[in-house]
RNA sequence: GACCCCGUAGCUCAGCCGGAUAGAGCACCAGAUUCCUAAUCUGGGGGCCGCGCGUUCGAAUCGCGCCGGGGUCACCA
């Protein structure tokens, strides 16, 4: 049996030829709207549905979008389930089972369709003919490594800020989540169709920067042989003797007993540079490279945040007016009432209204966000900030901001979600870690990743969802076993490569010339890849790139339990020596479920290995 | 005091735009390896989905109110 490809479908790269490139690296291909199992049977219940409409059975303008498609959560209920009876029923005034039946008997006359079966209080059940599971498995080979790619996104311009550490030091375990949910978030979006942007946002203009500057300073003084002490309140981190070294080498001692107006600037420039030199290394052992950074300095000297301020003022959002005290403790000893240009937040359910100047006419931190939302916005059709859970209190005002000044001209504001990440808490041994940047005992990223791996890092950051707290134990992530899903993801990739390499070996290779021998278990092996497609869209839709991670388990515990039919039945092994024609076809199936591993572990970043 | 997140099996957690008898791992009990990788698999017990009210044909899921845990409440970033 031979099955040809879809019709549109370009044949693209095959898995058969085993590129280990992620499918992030080829998003420069067209968008074409691939049409996978769950999108066809959708499109063709939309399709009888308004047949239905046209004759009148259901009201015109009925609105499909409530009507899902999806594996019945019992299998024997059968191979799809849609609920379209249940939810257009009411509107259209009719009795739930009665409009089944009317959808039934069309979808009945399709031949791929074996039964058509209404249930409970109105849901339909579908049987497929082996035939449509192994169009799905050939599809699977033919995009290679684009199956599970969506049109989706309609290559609309979607900008993902994430990291965005200080540039004061070298990045802990603190950014972490959130610079693996941010970077898998992006590479979903992208195979999602969407064109993503990834960016960072550096933070060279506050208060902070100077600090780092005056302990660089301190440390070139150490260079130039001097003996220091670091005072409270500057950076011990010897991180900094490197640069201080450098600074040393270039200038003498031209600047060593200089007032600190003569070199503030320069020393500053110089350590916000080796910082961000030194963060995008620890990012690059996360596999993480941002597309852009912005620079807070940059932005302020270009006059966007007076801009925004002026717009904000003309719309009475900010007023000159005079700073609450903080509440529900008591306020700083030098606190005092100060007239400050306050952002009216508390219009939009903020406890009180946010100064964007400081009291020496510096912007504050949040002065110049909006500016940089507003800046974001003019070359992003959305966006999407990706924050720890510590700044939660300041989605309010940023949001807020960001609606104003995007919906200045009339139009609609630009989409804007904020995905806060919620903290992560260090363990070892079952014991809590204590952390503290100000002792010097901080745990580095690039220290935990050199310890434990960058697959483990990321994928252990993804299986939990973002909005809840997570312990991150050293001891059980290192641990290689079966408490740790990346290594069973992992696991099912490498057992399958390794099946292939083993095949090749004997001549046999993979074939959909008889695909028709495949039984029951490989069509339900097929069924749970054949939801990949499905799981993006919505795993991209919801923003959540966990979920492609929990997908993955299920693929792979699939896998592994089939793998072990073979132990007590030799027939159902891969690689079946008296039945080549079987052992081909089996070989192409495996091929398959390791392709859409590949493919889903690639949207987070993960490496599919190819033996363990 | 206010705001945000969480509360599902003994433990750690999934549960999609509301859908059918609520799932997985760990732990516990009993099994599978002359055989493609046992880092795996099969079977078993175990539930007031924190509590209450509401919306709905239907609620773990949506709304409101409580209770419990965590986080935040600078002119910091």
């Amino acid at each position: 049996m031979s099955l040809p490809p879809r019709p549109g479908l370009d044949p693209g790269p095959s898995f058969l030829s085993c590129t280990r490139d992620l499918p992030r690296q080829t998003h420069e291909k067209p968008m074409t709207e691939p049409k996978t199992l769950y999108s066809a049977y959708a499109a063709l219940i939309e399709s009888v549905l308004t047949d239905l409409v046209a004759e009148g059975t259901l009201p015109a303008g009925t609105s499909f979008t409530n009507v899902t498609l999806e594996p019945p959560r019992d299998a024997s209920h059968g191979d799809l389930a849609t609920n379209a009876a249940m939810v257009l029923a009411k509107p259209a005034g009719l009795n739930p089972r009665a409009l089944a039946e009317g959808i039934t008997g069309k979808l009945a006359a399709h031949a791929s369709i074996t039964s058509a079966e209404i249930a409970g209080p109105g849901f339909i059940n579908l049987r497929l003919a082996p035939a449509a599971w192994l169009e799905e498995l050939a599809a699977i080979a033919h995009l290679g490594a684009d199956y599970g790619r969506s049109a989706m996104g309609e290559g609309r311009v979607v900008n993902v800020e994430y990291v965005s550490a200080n540039p004061t030091g070298p990045m802990h375990m603190g950014h972490c989540r959130g610079a693996v949910v941010g970077d898998a978030l992006s590479g979903l979006l992208e195979f999602a169709g969407h064109a993503v942007t990834k960016e960072y946002y550096v933070n060279d203009a506050g208060a902070q920067v100077d600090v780092l500057a005056r302990s660089v300073h301190l440390r070139y003084l150490e260079a130039l042989g001097q003996s220091i002490t670091i005072p409270e309140g500057l950076y011990p981190g010897d991180y900094l003797v490197d640069i201080g070294q450098k600074l040393a080498a270039e200038f003498g001692d031209k600047y060593a007993d200089a007032p600190e107006g003569d070199w503030l600037i320069l020393f500053r420039t110089r350590a916000v540079a080796a910082m961000m030199d030194m963060i995008r290394d620890d990012l690059a052992t996360l596999g993480i490279k941002h597309d852009l950074f912005s620079s807070e300095a940059e932005l302020q000297a270009s006059g966007k945040v007076d801009a925004a301020e002026a717009w904000l003022r003309a719309h009475d959002l900010v007023y000159d007016g005079v700073l609450e005290a903080p509440k529900g403790k008591a306020p700083p000893e030098d606190w005092e009432p100060v007239q400050l240009p306050l952002f009216r937040s508390t219009k939009f359910g903020d406890d009180q209204d946010r100064p964007i100047k400081k009291s020496n006419g510096a912007w504050t931190y949040f002065g110049a966000d909006l500016a940089y939302h507003f800046q974001k916005a003019q070359s992003a059709d959305a966006l999407v900030d990706i924050w720890g859970a510590d700044h939660a209190g300041t989605v309010k005002r940023i949001k807020a901001a960001v609606a104003a000044l995007t919906s200045a001209d009339g139009g609609a504001p630009k989409p804007f979600e904020v995905k806060l990440v919620q903290m992560v808490q260090l363990m070892k041994g079952g014991q809590p870690f204590k952390m503290s940047k100000r002792a010097g005992n901080f745990v580095t990223l690039a220290d935990v990743v050199d310890m434990v791996g960058k697959d483990v890092v990321r994928f252990t950051m993804l299986t939990r969802k973002p909005d809840a707290q997570m312990d991150f134990d050293f001891d059980k992530v290192v641990e290689a076993s079966k408490d740790n899903p990346v290594f069973y993801v992992q696991y099912a990739h490498a057992r399958i490569r390794s099946t292939l390499r083993k095949a090749a070996d004997r001549g046999l290779t993979p074939s959909d010339a008889a695909l028709d021998r495949l039984g029951t278990e490989e069509l339900a092996l097929v069924a749970r890849a054949a939801q990949f497609p499905r799981e993006i869209e919505a795993a991209a839709r919801a923003r959540e790139p966990h979920r492609i991670a929990f997908y993955l388990y299920d693929l792979a515990a699939d896998l592994h339990s089939y793998w072990n039919l073979g132990n007590d039945r030799p027939e159902k092994r891969f690689i079946v020596e008296q039945d080549a024609a079987l052992t081909a076809a089996r070989l192409f199936l495996g091929a398959a479920i390791g392709q859409v591993i590949r493919n889903g572990l690639g949207v987070l970043g993960v490496e599919a290995v190819e033996r363990m």
